[in-house]
DNA sequence: CTGAAAGCGCTTACAG
DNA sequence: CTGAAAGCGCTTACAG
């Protein structure tokens, strides 16, 4: 009682130097557009600043009933895609004012439920939950979340607006330049049928070869998860007698295995093999030969869901979903045969 | 008025409906060792499970005077080093009960100083500050900023603990194994002096070589931070007749650029030139040639500063710094010359 | 333009 | 084992 040596100053402290009441210092600090006179605006800003006073903005969130935060649920962060993603959803976070509150899931739906219960507790305003490749149905649906939410990635709906890249396409996309290059034999590499992402890029893959009237084949690689296992499973298919002379992987870290796997045995890429990958991540470029890839907007994609948060906090009621497109970035893995 | 169609409920719903005191819900929502009878425990919690009541962690935090939360403040998260650090941190703190609220500065101080502002204003019960490789003094110490810090990675230390891996003897052992390969000539790959970390394993380089009584060269080579600039670097030493037999770059990063500028330049690694980073990325282990490395604990370090932050928030006093080892992970980019 | 006061949803001595 | 009540630090009608 008296001075407390430490503690950090309150709204009350302040109004006492300045000789004004704490409504009038809420009014300043807030910075709303409520008139106060500028020689009392001054005295408050003055004493708020010789006491060092923070505003608590979670006592400023309990009267207010919103955060201005947000909460991120994400597998992880060692993938330069989900990486990418949060840079975007922070960077567009910020602009906006908005404090982002992380959890991280390790793709166990477990871990997920339990993360937005705990950002549920702290009052996020909004959440943003990015697919896991192995993500099953939220374990709540929009309405009984009680807070707007975007999804990013395709995952089985529950009323919650998505915002996606269409992998259909860019696996037509992918499939059709790898045919302009001559090649007829395919091998794709993925995951796991749940993976939606993955398995939408196959879907477009045979969408596009089912256009072609010519003879072609398409061998399908999953169980893949890591490099290490894009490396044996491409290692030991070739050494079985894979003919394939372009290998699609469902991402560039697949991809990346391939490639090991084709140098480690002798395979010349892009002549004898051509590899192709989907993400680019920022090594993709520098690796040699350096790999040709289905470019995917993760930070756009992180930007958006921010932007339609907004939307959504702000009182719109669009649960449209949203979808971009993937870009082709032709390089040294892949060229015409 | 009456019943809120949509609204949160509180702990006074929860007390209504089950017959007993807010202060009863409170002791056994909160999970206390305050004693309940567990008939009446019984009924706040099935009254709480039939209301869908969630407690409002905001108003906890505000009574209680902690928040259960930390803040981070990290450069990036494109760059894998860092991304393994917050993954560390996360995990973490996700068992022990902290929420993670996690601020990108991109390098930028007045973003940093925003960042910690937001933070500290949302009562975060401490703060794991990230250098970056380009960040100055913080801009306040320990004493004014009110909770307990701690760094990760050498900056100019304010009165924080301190952890960090330990780049001089990273360096020191980097060199060491290059010279007893056989290498007598070296290029480095670095940013800029004021990057810290880098400047240790320089300076470990120089511990190291200034042992050695043969002679040998090295050089430096600065101003480098993308792969872009790291390949731009030494394609051109190299043109302009760089003898170097072994490129130390200063992280994966580097030298990554650097394998992609020796093979566009037709040099063999390791049999011509050998190359070795620091950091060890996920994807360093599957270019080819795979990259030796000085692998760095981020992972680890982010675990231990969160280790270190819990004991000074119950009140341990400890400021002491903690270093970490690198490890040597050998591979295909270096070999016996 | 300014202030008194109720309220946000919890926690926690204090008194049974 | 239980409850009444003050308090955490703000915001915001409401009344001047």
């Amino acid at each position: 009682m008296g001075g407390a040596t430490t503690g950090a100053k309150s709204i009350r402290d302040v109004a006492r130097a300045a000789g004004v009441s704490v409504a009038t210092v809420s009014r300043v600090m807030a910075g709303t557009s409520y008139p106060v006179a500028e020689t009392t605006r001054a005295k408050v800003l003055e004493a708020a600043r010789s006491l060092g006073f923070v505003p608590n903005a979670l006592a400023r969130s309990l009267a207010r009933a919103r955060s201005d935060s947000i909460g991120v649920v994400v597998p992880r962060l060692i993938n330069p895609y989900y990486a990418a993603m949060i840079e975007g959803i922070d960077s567009a976070a910020q602009t906006q004012g908005l404090s982002m509150l992380l959890s991280l899931t390790a793709g166990d739906e477990a871990r997920r439920e339990t993360a937005i219960s705990e950002l549920l507790a702290r009052r996020v305003d909004g959440l943003i939950i990015c697919a896991g490749a192995d993500d099953h149905v939220p374990g709540r649906s929009a309405e009984t979340l009680g807070v707007p939410a975007v999804l990013i990635g395709r995952q089985p709906n529950g009323g919650f607006p998505l915002i996606t890249t269409d992998n259909r396409q860019a696996g037509f996309t992918a499939t059709e330049y790898l045919w302009s290059l001559g090649h007829r034999r395919f091998a794709y590499l993925t995951s796991h049928e749940s993976w939606h992402d993955f398995h939408d890029r196959a879907l477009g893959m045979f969408d596009y070869l089912g256009t072609r009237s010519e003879e072609y084949e398409a061998r399908i690689f999953d169980g893949i998860i890591t490099e290490a296992d894009a490396y044996r499973s491409v290692r030991e298919a070739y050494a079985s007698g894979l003919k394939a002379t372009a290998v699609l992987a469902s991402t560039d870290r697949h991809a990346l295995g391939a490639l090991a796997a084709l140098a480690d045995a002798d395979y010349r890429v892009p002549d004898d093999v051509a590899v192709m990958g989907f993400d680019d991540y920022v090594t993709s470029a520098y690796v040699r030969p350096s790999l040709t890839t289905m470019q995917m907007p993760a930070e756009t994609m992180g930007r958006m869901a921010v932007a339609k948060l907004r939307a959504l906090l702000d009182g719109g009621v669009e649960v449209e979903d949203l979808t971009l497109q993937a870009t082709l970035i032709e390089r040294g893995s892949t060229r015409r045969i």
